[in-house]
DNA sequence: GTTGCTGCAAAGTGTTTGCACCCTG
DNA sequence: CAGGGTGCAAACACTTTGCAGCAAC
């Protein structure tokens, strides 16, 4: 496992008075180890191979956890699920979803973030995040 | 109530075998009265003024009806709940949401617009619609 | 040995569905 | 008067929370 996010994570936990361990471990890895966009239950099935007493509630809390200390980001595809990426070492992009075969494909335009950043100024509006999500075909599913 | 929505719904309804009814009547009175970007729940409130014997599961099934007829559009903030904005007659746009207070301002942007079209004809894909949310703060809020 | 963490089950939240009765066309 | 529509309550899917025992520091 890419141990800069476990290191991440311990600086948050030691800085917080929390405690690290066998579980949260546990779901640090799964995570580092799996693709991106990935929901609880996801994730909840990767890590019970491992950890196979974990409860679903552990894999929440836990991804709060690693939301909160810069890890993740959570994502809403608008499909009734919160789905995570992540975030360290993973710069800010958008998302092609193809609605046919759920292919994601991540993207980054400077113009778009740069024509984005003029229409709030013209708001007066102070932009903290953002998403852009383009729902469509992917080239496979045309 | 703009009658124009209601030609619409009836168009829409008299075409596939269904039904006009009071309560479908006065769902639609209120969503056409309403602010955009109400929520079942908040539309519920609304309607069950007029039409005290509501269920909630009406508001619903209407709100689906108006989406399919293309009065409505389903929208998703990431707050767990969706929301419902007017379609007929009011173009497509953006959205900014403060996150302190809630105000959601409209806009588009058509260089924006212009962009995302090049991103997804240089990965070959068809977008067949998006969204853009800025979360931030609004001029009242900073 | 504190104090936070876990697993479990129960509660919550927003939405959908099954059903008997009602009403529109 | 047939077939869709309604209200109600139960079911749902996803997520959060309360709690008693457990484990990390």
């Amino acid at each position: 496992m890419a141990s800069k996010e476990l290191k991440v994570l311990e600086g948050y936990i030691t800085q917080n008075q929390l405690k690290i361990t066998r579980q949260r471990r546990a779901v640090l890895k799964a995570f580092t180890e799996c693709e991106n966009h990935v929901s609880a239950e996801e994730l909840y099935n990767m890590v019970s191979s491992a950890e196979s007493k974990i409860g679903l509630a552990t894999v929440y809390r836990t991804l709060a956890l690693l939301t909160e200390s810069g890890l993740a980001s959570e994502l809403d595809f608008g499909d009734g699920q919160k789905r995570y990426e992540h975030r360290y070492m993973h710069s800010h992009h958008d998302h092609m979803i193809c609605t046919e075969c759920g292919k994601i494909i991540e993207f980054n335009h400077p113009l778009i973030e740069k024509f984005q950043e003029k229409v709030a100024a013209d708001n007066k509006f102070i932009i903290t995040s953002h998403k852009l999500d383009l729902l469509g075909l992917c080239n496979e599913c045309q």
